[in-house]
DNA sequence: CCTGATCATTGCGCTGGCGCAAAGAAAAAA
DNA sequence: TTTTTTCTTTGCGCCAGCGCAATGATCAGG
């Protein structure tokens, strides 16, 4: 894959870097692939890097002490993350990113955007607002996780997913898949794999979903929007 | 209360302010006071003002259709919040802010402080480590509620709300108060108060707490600790 | 001091959903 | 192809914690 600077401007905090930014920090950036399994970086590491996925798909994750995960997100091509170093220097990784499929990531220095942000406002504000809409997203998840019942977190999450990483199929209707295993589906929902399954099997018999080894298909949307807003009962 | 410039240095965004800059945030504000239970804004209403809590104590709450709660954050004296809208112009409050006690907050317009973004770096950096702090909370908050049994949850909540908004009594041992009703306990914990009461009640009999009326006292901070990291079994 | 309001406690029953275990299905490796 | 590995499903039992309801405690106001 050969990148060109202008390719950086699909990634939202780069969208109005002017042309000579755009050089400079692809000429600061090493790409690293990562094959399905395979980690960017582990919670606790030092984040002297942060990353920008350019093909492939990724998970954020958090461990407990005790090794529990939960997802915390799914990263999709052109979007940033580990960028918790660029703020505070000396920091470490909060959370595991593990590539979902193959995947490649720019990696740049954390320091050298820390510096960048001090001279080009703009680099500010898209950066600012990537992190209002995660908190926003976070808030969201956590209060669904405080006070819905599992079915309708279960939906919540499908759709978000399907709006983040669910690849639109050609044809007649609204199919959108989801390339997730139920271990993934679970840890993004904060339930277990058996309930997924549960869920998921019940949704079939309905017609609402098609669901396969690792991939689950929507095929009507909007009873799956019915459930997440508790409209069905 | 009669406020100065230099007042504003508690406030961590404006901790390197230079006092020009001070004064010129304190002449933009209005000071707004809250009684018990009163609010500073409402979920959904539109984010024209940030806000600086100078007195008493605030919470975030954030509630779903059904009008079930959550309590996100709880704010203590010189934390800024509400401040949604000075990065993203036409945004709402995701969340209501509501004392807990008799409050009094300044109210900036969310726009000013966004320009004042454009040409002083310093300000940029002070939000970003306060984003940056709060996601990590949040992410933390969201793992725990995903992982963790009720027990070692309100053990964590019970020690985090202490950090933040708990009042070292003074006297021989490490006692920590907490002026939260059951409630909020519960709110900040995602469980219900029944819940909050039945283990409240067993830690006073381990000699852990003393419980009152909207009171926690931390007897054996230790204690606890040992169960929020689940080392008791 | 009384009254009403608010907040907290506790007994009790119940169930959502967890988690084991075993079997099945699909993919990957040999 | 067969074998192995990985992922999924499903029956079953069980219990943590929810939520009602009734009672008790504490506070505010007159």
């Amino acid at each position: 894959m050969q990148l060109q600077p202008a390719d950086l401007r699909r990634v939202s905090v780069f969208r109005e870097a002017p042309e000579e930014d755009l050089r400079l920090f692809l000429s600061k950036a090493i790409l690293r692939a990562a094959e399905e399994g395979e980690y960017f970086f582990l919670q606790g590491d030092p984040a002297d890097f942060f990353y920008i996925l350019v093909s492939g798909r990724a998970k954020l994750t958090q461990s407990n002490p005790a090794g529990q995960q939960v997802n915390l997100r799914t990263i999709n091509e052109w979007q940033m993350f580990g960028a918790i170093g660029v703020v505070r220097s000396g920091a470490v990784y909060p959370a595991t990113a593990q590539a979902l499929e193959p995947s490649a990531a720019l990696a740049i220095e954390s320091a050298f955007l820390r510096d960048a942000l001090k001279t080009r406002p703009y680099l500010n504000f898209g950066l600012m607002n990537l992190m209002t809409a995660y908190i926003q997203e976070m808030q969201e998840r956590y209060r669904e996780l405080a006070t819905e019942r599992v079915e309708r977190r279960i939906a919540l999450t499908i759709l978000r997913l399907a709006s983040q990483i669910g690849v639109r199929l050609p044809g007649e209707d609204a199919l959108i898949e989801i390339p997730l295993s139920r271990q993934d589906v679970a840890e993004a929902s904060g339930t277990t794999i058996f309930t997924v399954s549960r869920v998921l099997a019940e949704w079939e018999r309905r017609g609402l979903v098609e669901t396969g080894r690792e991939r689950v298909l929507i095929r009507n949307p909007h009873g799956l929007v019915q459930i997440a807003e508790g409209l069905n009962q």
